[in-house]
DNA sequence: CAACCTTTTACAAAACTTTTACATTCACTT
DNA sequence: AAGTGAATGTAAAAGTTTTGTAAAAGGTTG
C-alpha cells in the first residue's frame, strides 16, 4: 500500500518542495501549516511519517512531537534550522525518530524518509509497537561542545543515527553493523522480551529459518562492550526460553 | 523602466533562442556563458531576473544560485537540464523562485520571466510602503531559502565556492571536479554517515544504479589530498555496510 | 591527439558473520 | 541433593562481505 506522509511547515516554499518530492517518490502526501492542524491532521489521517518543523505558529514544533509520540506513537522526523533552533531543542525531549537541519538537500531528505519507513516497517510487521516503548524514545541534542545530535537515549548509551554512531558515557563505541542494528532494536523496544527469532528478523531482515545461534553470539559482544560485568548483565538480559531484553 | 535580465547559459543554442525571445519581449539583455562570469556579471549589472542553467562550467549553477541568492537577494530562475525531479528540486533547495525543464517552449519562458517579474515588482513596491515589510521578506529569503556562506570551513579545510578552489591550512589543494564536488557535500553534511548512493546521487548527480566502486576511489584520492596519513584516515572517515562521514 | 579526468576491474587486505564445539547454567525430577 | 536435558555462554575456526588499492580502460576537452 502507498504511505501516507504527512508534512507540517509553514513556509509554502519549503513545503512545496517537500511535497513535490515525497510525491515523485510516490508517497500520498497531507500538508498542515501550523501546529493544532497538523496534530488534527494525524489524527485524522493517521500518516506512516509525520514530517515536522519545529518553528511553528500556534504550537511549538517540540509540543506536536510531544503529542504525537504520546498520543499515536507516531513516526516523527524533525526538521531543524541548523543553529537557532538545536538550541532550542537542548534538554528538550520530544522523542522524534530521526532529524533533518535545514536547509536540507531534497536527496537527503528522501533518503531520510526511505530509511525510517523501512525501519517502521519492519517494526510494525513483526511487533507491535508499546507504549512503553514510545516513552523510552529520548531527544537530546547536543552534547557539550560537540555538534552531535544524539537521538536515541537510555541510561548512559546513546544512539545518533544520522552519524551512525554509538556512544557510551560519552566515548564512541565501536560497535560492527549487526551490533548497532541489534543494540537499536533493543533500545527502540526497551523492556520487552524479544525472541531471537524477532530479533533476526528485525535486526538482520532474514527469514528465520530453524535453529542458529547467531543471535546469541552478538548478543555477548554487546555485553561485552555495554555491560560493566559482562558475566552479570544487567543491560541485557535473557529471558530464558524466550530471548532477550533490554533495560535501560 | 525595462526591465534587466541576466541568462547564464553555456549552450549557444539554447542561449541565442532565450535571449532572441527575451528581446522580443522588451527586455535589455545580458549573457554569460559559465558560473563565475555569470556571477560577476550579476554583481555588476543587478538584473532584475537571472535565468540560470544548473549545469554550467566552472561552477554548478546551483552554487551560482545560492551565492546569487545570499549575496543579493537575486530574484533567479533555474533552468534544468537533467532529468526532471534531482535538479528540479535542488533548485528549490538552492533558493530558486521558479524553474523551468529543458527542452522548454518559448512562451513558457516567457511567461515564466514575466510572472515572476510581476511577483517580485509588487514585492518591491510593499517593501518601500512599510518597512516591517521589508524585514520580514529579508529574514523569510534569507532564514528559510538558503544560508549557504560562500565559503565554508572545517578544521583546516576551508572551501571557496566562487573561487572554486580549496585550502587546506592556507595551501591551496589540487582537486579534480568531481573530488571538489564530493568534499562540498560531505562539508555541507559533517558528521554524518553517508550513503554511496547518497554521495552519488548528490555529488555526481547520478540516478543511483547497481553497484559501483567509483565512490571508494574518489575517496580514496581525497584522503590521499587531506589526510595527514591516508591508511589512517581522521577526516572521512568508513562507516561500514552504511558508507562515509566527514569529520572536521 | 595529448593531457587530463573518471569509471571499471581485479586482487589484496581487513572486517565482519556464522558455524561449530564444548562448557556452563538453569529448571526440573527423583 | 544430585542428576538430567534443554537452553545459554564462550571461544575460536571457517566462511563471507566489504573496503582498500593500483592500474588499466574508457571518456572529455581543448
Amino acid at each position: 500500500m502507498t504511505k501516507k506522509i504527512l508534512v507540517i511547515e509553514d513556509d509554502p516554499v519549503i513545503l512545496e518542495a517537500v511535497v513535490y518530492n515525497l510525491e515523485a517518490e510516490g508517497y500520498k502526501v497531507n500538508t498542515a501549516s501550523d501546529g493544532t492542524d497538523g496534530l488534527e491532521a494525524a489524527r485524522k489521517l493517521r500518516p506512516d511519517i509525520v514530517l515536522l518543523d519545529i518553528m511553528l505558529p500556534n504550537m511549538s514544533g517540540l509540543d506536536v512531537c510531544r503529542l504525537l509520540k504520546d498520543e499515536l506513537d507516531q513516526s516523527v522526523i524533525l526538521m531543524t534550522a541548523r543553529d537557532a533552533e538545536i538550541d532550542v531543542l537542548n534538554g528538550f525531549d520530544c522523542g522524534a525518530d530521526d532529524y533533518i537541519t535545514k536547509p536540507f538537500s531534497m536527496r537527503l531528505m528522501r533518503a531520510r524518509v526511505n530509511a525510517l519507513l523501512r525501519r517502521s516497517t519492519k517494526l510494525e510487521t513483526e511487533l507491535q509497537a508499546t507504549h512503553e516503548g514510545a516513552f523510552a524514545y529520548r531527544v537530546n541534542q547536543k552534547t557539550e561542545g560537540t555538534n552531535i545530535t544524539p537521538i536515541i537515549k537510555a541510561d548512559r548509551l546513546e544512539l545518533d543515527i544520522v552519524a551512525h554512531e554509538i556512544k557510551l558515557d560519552g566515548q564512541i563505541l565501536e560497535v560492527r553493523p549487526r551490533e548497532f542494528e541489534l543494540l537499536e532494536f533493543f533500545m527502540r523496544h526497551p523492556r520487552q522480551a524479544l525472541s531471537r527469532e524477532l530479533l533476526l528478523e528485525s535486526a538482520w531482515g532474514y527469514e528465520f529459518r530453524g535453529d542458529t545461534r547467531t543471535v546469541d553470539v552478538h548478543i555477548r559482544w554487546l555485553r561485552k562492550k555495554i555491560e560493566v560485568n559482562p558475566a552479570i548483565p544487567t543491560r541485557i538480559i535473557t529471558v530464558r526460553s524466550v530471548g532477550y531484553k533490554f533495560i535501560p
